[in-house]
DNA sequence: TTATTAAGCAAACGATTGTTTGCTATATTG
DNA sequence: CAATATAGCAAACAATCGTTTGCTTAATAA
């Protein structure tokens, strides 16, 4: 044995997902090879079969934590704010910070497109939209105006975070925190000169 | 000869390019192989290599032809247009109609990601900047608040509407139009209830 | 201690990838 | 009409892809 402190139930399925998430989320699915990922923890390519059927699967392992940890983190830091245009830009902020840094899973969330990869598009779909809901629940709680579409609200908000990906630099000045803070102020108070 | 009627300046180039493009468009670069292209277009694998000395070249030709076609979609409405909101609330219509589902060109220049294709990624990226720039220059035109960061707003307008291409379905309610005005009118007014 | 199960190695499988080479036929140019 | 350039064919190239099979070793359960 090349590892002989290796136990048999804690495999190096940890390392695994962990070399997986990091590759996805900067080379792409179809970029990735499992011979890649199979090098990055030392393994053979076959070994990898093991612990998952096919690359899909893999992904979807990676795509489930993914969503996990990007949820908590949201979680976490909506629960400490009470009013509910503070807990909005509480959750952008979260959203941000671990798409664009923190979180290789959460990154890769965003970047992989469920549609790129047919066989569990759905899945991928789902687990998406089940994180998308806190989004749904934290507008739902705002204090807007009548006839506002909310739907709309959570559609640009989102999709304005998440396109953040494409063209964040981390030595710019555009921090994620700054982000939020700017995006959530514009929805809020509308930018038209007032006459 | 198979084609006998087929002329010599104007070959079949024209072809390839659409077939890349509805091709990139529908499945992706790297899910797209030079042998679908091939096929779509009843030529050889390797006769594709007589317009272009590699893969990455075609889509940069797709690229550039995408980018001209929304630039000048966008322009041809702006035009008709005088009040700077609806100027800008136009360019967002034929945007988003025009990625949405007008025109297979555009459609990959939102949905390629020119980091996924390392080799011309600063083209790419270049031929996009040129076009978002129409975007600065209408944002700039329009009447807003002091303190306003409207690179902030241009960021955040092109995000959203750029990520409509994950959730959108033609058969939904959502039609580009009904999109580009609910998003421009959240930037325009706020939402907050006034107290 | 013995039997069982899972993790990983070693090596290969067939299929597909982007690309190249040499050739033929046609259209264009002088 | 003769010379040239190009579009496309035909066939292959080496490399890489996801995956499979059989074996060995170590950890667990009885």
């Amino acid at each position: 044995m090349t590892t002989p402190r290796t136990l048999h139930a804690d495999s190096r399925l940890p390392q695994v997902l962990d070399a997986a998430a990091r590759l996805f989320r900067s080379q792409g699915f179809e970029g990735t090879s499992v011979r890649d990922i199979a090098r990055a923890v030392g393994m053979l390519p076959g070994s990898l079969y093991c612990h998952f059927a096919t690359k899909e699967e893999l992904l979807t392992a990676v795509y489930v934590k993914g969503v996990q940890q990007i949820s908590s983190a949201v979680q976490a830091v909506v629960n400490k704010q009470a009013d509910p245009w503070a807990r909005l830009e509480a959750a952008c902020v979260a959203h941000l910070e671990a798409i664009l840094h923190d979180d290789d899973y959460a990154q890769v969330v965003i970047r992989v497109r469920p549609a790129d990869v047919a066989v569990v598009h759905p899945v991928l779909i789902e687990l998406r939209n089940r994180y998308e809901a806190l989004f749904t629940d934290l507008i739902k709680a705002l204090p807007l105006k009548r006839g506002t579409d909310r739907r709309a609200l959570r559609l640009m908000l989102i999709g304005a975070l998440n396109w953040s990906q494409t063209w964040y630099r981390p030595d710019g000045q555009f921090k994620p925190r700054v982000i939020a803070r700017k995006f959530v102020a514009l929805l809020r108070q509308g930018q038209e000169v007032s006459q």
